[in-house]
DNA sequence: GAATCACCCCAAAGCGCTTTGGATTGCCAA
DNA sequence: TTGGCAATCCAAAGCGCTTTGGGGTGATTC
């Protein structure tokens, strides 16, 4: 069923027919119900290739997610992150579509995906310092918006972050007020922007307190568990171990935990633990109360707010940037402990 | 720049340019040459939304996530399964349309996709037993592919699983030939089909040991790392604790070797945990050697394979049903020791 | 030399909607 | 009576592509 054969039924126009069913002033409300009694006796649905070509919106919001051969890692909080997002769209009536891409074939995805009127929008995810999509996707002339920042990249655009240098500097405060002087950081990928400034907000922190920030209990890689262990074994089995970590993400810092009662140790009595815990569905900070004491921001909201950010920006003709920051809930769970400076 | 001006400026048809685009015989290799060339020069791109209206085909696959205010959980495996399934879509030139709706509009959403006709095909994600979108979309007439099966829906359909009471089976073969006797099942929810066939597996390599499966040692529920570790004390604490666990998920299993080592005992040594392993990117059963023993099936392979299965029925002309059954492996990792009946 | 046949190319008709620019009708004020 | 004005409705022109059904042109065959 089409819309010329609802109409011929209807002994409308397809005009009528059109604007009865979207709503338009101009056609008298028998006729209306007429119509929508009509569409839903004989299932009439609009096809949507038709409706998007007439329109020249394709009311389709792109996600494009790289993938390449040597890290085949998918980020962890996309799962989370798409599904609030989801959430949105179909709230608006928008899709989601999903590429995704190998690495070096990412800019020309975005370029196609924008110039073929794929989508109307797009959500840049996981940014790096210097990201060359910004600009790229900015000459393009298409609405779109960046989970994170990308600190180095002048162009101004639209994103919604979430306050990573803040959230590690209170972080870190807290664990030097609760007497931790010797404090290891496991960290994401450093050429990942949040990285940089959760790095960034550590060492500020130790700043504030005269002391300098030590490399040799720094780590960065992978945000997965195993790579959580390794780091930590590492440490512990170092000349000066730590007596507090301090991680990016909660699945690191599950790793972290399993390496410290491997040595023998207790999270909290013997060294504490401070994550940044993103809210991810199945990996809560514990049933009832925290497990980890954590920097807490749920992802899924960030994609919603994204997805809503990016739809205002969408339907307003002006096509002004938009920002905004969030900042990171400090919730104290089980896997902190007074350190050695406490009793001095 | 779109069709009607390259042709213009080529002096060549409309028709012509399409066709030499779209590597048609019917025109000279040095004018698909120049008109490549031009293409070329001028970035010209193909408008999607006109392309999919004229040929009827959306070169898109829908997936619908369903998501309720109940259960917020995103299915663990389901950023790997996306990953795997969109790398087969790119390369195949199609992409993904994800649609997050409340559960009590999915089928309506499902409908709404297919006769809108915005997809050439669906995956239906996380079957339960008797799951009522498969007749529905089988009337819908449109292509689509179950990842895993409803054991209950008599409907034939296409269907990509892996072999999961025989999986369970064989794992918990092994347990009891390492001499364990009491063993417990931490299983995901039972209206899932895959939870049921699995505690079948379990249930049925008891029997053939001629030990009844004792319900008080079963349990089923969110697959989150705190259900494993609640659901562990409850079984360490009860009146005759297993000696081995088994259980439907790697993130279960860091919660399950967490209660255990709380409760001062060990891994391996004291209980021993066999998991089902889907390699979930950023969960890896260890980094060289697996920690957990598992039953092993990579979930981004299936994601691939089924994205493939879809492909090929929705290309072939006849719709034919397909099906695929994949065994998982057993990998012995440091999780498993021999049990009590050992050493008689 | 006429007929046949590849080989290239084209005009025009869709695909199923939305939207522009009227046309028609009935009613009321002048 | 007539002009003006809402209130409704419609025909037709897109949107930008693909595809059908030819139509020339030059080479080949008889």
């Amino acid at each position: 069923m089409n819309l010329r054969e609802l109409s011929e039924r209807l002994n409308l126009s397809q005009t009528t027919v059109s604007r009865a069913l979207n709503g338009y002033p101009e056609v008298n409300e028998a006729t209306r119900k007429r119509v929508a009694d009509a569409a839903a006796l004989y299932n009439y649905r609009p096809n949507i290739r038709a409706q998007t070509l007439a329109t020249g919106r394709s009311m389709s919001i792109g996600h494009i997610i790289p993938f390449s051969k040597q890290n085949e890692m998918v980020n962890i909080v996309f799962a989370d992150f798409i599904a609030g997002a989801g959430e949105v769209y179909s709230r608006h009536g928008y899709n989601m579509t999903l590429s995704v891409v190998r690495d070096e074939d990412e800019m020309s995805a975005y370029r196609g995906v924008a110039e073929k009127g794929a989508v109307d929008g797009i959500i840049v995810h996981s940014p790096t310092r210097n990201d060359p999509r910004i600009a790229f996707l900015a000459e393009l002339d298409i609405p779109f918006l960046v989970h994170g920042r990308a600190s180095e990249v002048t162009t101004p655009y639209s994103w919604m972050d979430v306050n990573n240098t803040r959230a590690l500097e209170q972080g870190t405060q807290y664990l030097l007020e609760l007497g931790h002087r010797r404090i290891a950081l496991i960290n994401g990928q450093e050429k990942m922007d949040f990285a940089q400034r959760r790095r960034d907000g550590y060492v500020s922190a130790l700043q504030s307190w005269g002391i300098a920030a030590d490399e040799t209990i720094m780590r960065s890689g992978e945000m997965s568990e195993p790579f959580g262990h390794a780091s930590t074994l590492e440490l512990l089995d170092g000349p000066a171990p730590p007596t507090a970590i301090v991680t990016s993400s909660i699945v690191l810092a599950l790793g972290i935990r399993r390496a410290i009662e491997e040595r023998g140790l207790r999270m909290g009595r013997d060294v504490s633990i401070l994550c940044f815990d993103d809210e991810i569905s199945y990996l809560p900070n514990g049933l009832d109360a925290p497990v980890f004491t954590a920097m807490r921001s749920s992802v899924r909201a960030a994609g919603r707010r994204c997805a809503e950010m990016l739809i205002e920006q969408i339907t307003t003709p002006a096509h002004d940037i938009r920002t905004e920051l969030w900042d990171a809930e400090l919730v104290i769970g089980g896997s902190t402990a007074p350190g050695p400076a406490k009793d001095t």
